[in-house]
DNA sequence: CAGCCTCTGTAACAAATCGTACACTGGGAT
DNA sequence: ATCCCAGTGTACGATTTGTTACAGAGGCTG
């Protein structure tokens, strides 16, 4: 029940000051989830009691389980389409639901604004270096596959590689690193290095919490979804497929040449089933 | 600026317990809008006066004065509702569905009994092998590392060791065939190969009409999203995720014993970033 | 071990909150 | 004219709010 049907359910038994409270109220709902009785009483113009008489009159106890009210309604507004399915208390939220709304999120977290600002520092970059964890390396797999088919110079920086890896690193490169939950000492103090050296960095991280997120402005936030005892990497491989298509829009047609390139390739070879 | 730009920005200078704050206030913005000190407080848990330090902390003048903020933040949201149904880019909007409605089938279609299914000759196999193409090695990698996790003897059988990696292959084993779209003749030859051995065969594939679902009855089809001009790997993942979830039940406890040995070896040997 | 420093919770306080009791107003009925 | 009464605002109290001051806990350094 909306706060409109709310009103008009007390309808004509309104006073004329109770109805300009209702007028201003459904001007802007905010003022009831935020303001309090004063805030109120000086919008409208009138008294505070007036509110409370007016909350009253709606069927609350008072103002402040109407405010208490209003807040759920706003709340249940701004949360995502899975959240908003009230499930009862206690019941925990199935697999499908998490999943559904960590990829939910994700979709609506890395918009095309977003994305451009993470892929930024790619499309220009002389090398692409790729850092991961152990325990999520799907997205940094599906990332290098990708941009390998794109362009060159994209490599998986390997944790026994460091030294190699890093050394000849560049302010002309760039090095996406994933790091999720418990975040690898070995991913972390490789960005370190990286920072100093002044290599541009984007971060795949969980949470503005990482420790990645200081390092740099090119960042996202995905939400991780468990999997029984395991954490998803579904997420990350999202992120990653969207940042792959984000950079071949950026490169434009040359992109598409190379594809038609490795297409014939793979006619050539036989490498298909033939249907 | 968004309050998880505004948290990542007071970085590492935030002390435990504030960090822990920031976590609840993550995981639920509208308590920052709506809760009073004492609220949050008890939802972290912590005391009233650490909710203050963390609003100072992060740049306001006090609780009030982040509360402030808060709020506008969220009437800002709720100001515009059709910006959080409509998506920036039209483009955009039909990749989001279209990834959202094939997370959703593959998440249908991998129903319990399914997944029981498709397990099954992985639980008890001596040995199982991975077969997977080149474009689609998300899910592999997975699945891979997934069951390394909860059983030995799992390996990835490379395009280039086929001979070596199939030779040994017996009936005790198994080995679970990725293919998707256009099918890999490598991996097709394979996997009749292994069928003439008589190894169990699992089979994640994109259709029905995959030259490997005559092979066996341990199979699935997934709904294979377009992201731009590639195939997301996203559903295999998922679907790799799951597999990975049923055969750790089937498992059982001795599953959990060898996640604590592998805890306490990561413990040991410093592998985490401590927090 | 002493000393310092950071971090955190308990206690006290001033300000602001909501709700209520009470007084005033103005129009209609007796 | 008097009474009544719904409608409204003022004044006040009980409660809760955010904030500040202070002391204890714990870790690091010398």
């Amino acid at each position: 029940m909306s706060i409109e049907e709310r009103i008009a359910s007390a309808g004509r038994r309104l006073t004329p000051t109770e109805r300009r409270i209702a007028e201003t109220v459904l001007e802007d709902p905010t003022q009831l989830a935020f303001g309090t009785v004063s805030d109120l009483a000086g919008r409208v113009p009138t008294s505070p009691p007036s509110i409370v008489r007016f909350a009253a009159k709606l069927g609350f106890n008072g103002y402040a389980d109407l405010q208490r009210w209003a807040r759920a309604q706003v709340a249940n507004q701004l949360a995502t389409p899975a959240q908003r399915i009230r499930r009862p208390e206690g019941s925990q939220v199935e697999l499908g639901e998490r999943v559904q709304s960590a990829v939910s999120a994700t979709l609506a977290g890395l918009d095309k604004a977003t994305l451009e600002h993470l892929a930024g520092p790619l499309v220009g970059a002389e090398r692409i270096g790729i850092l991961s964890g152990e325990t999520s390396q799907a997205g940094a797999h599906v990332l290098l596959s990708g941009l390998s088919m794109i362009r060159d110079g994209v490599r998986l920086i390997e944790q026994h590689n460091f030294g190699r890896d890093l050394n000849g690193a560049t302010t002309r490169d760039a090095v996406v690193v994933f790091d999720f939950a418990r975040y690898r000492y070995s991913s972390i103090s490789a960005a370190r290095a990286l920072h100093g050296l002044g290599v541009p960095l984007v971060a795949i991280t969980d949470s503005p919490l990482s420790p990645l997120s200081r390092l740099t402005e090119h960042r996202c936030e995905l939400e991780v979804p468990a999997v029984g005892p395991f954490d998803s990497s579904l997420t990350s491989v999202l992120a990653a497929e969207l940042l792959v298509l984000e950079v071949a829009e950026s490169l434009g047609t040359s992109v598409r040449e190379r594809i038609d390139r490795l297409e014939r390739f793979w006619d050539e070879t036989g490498t298909f089933h033939a249907e």
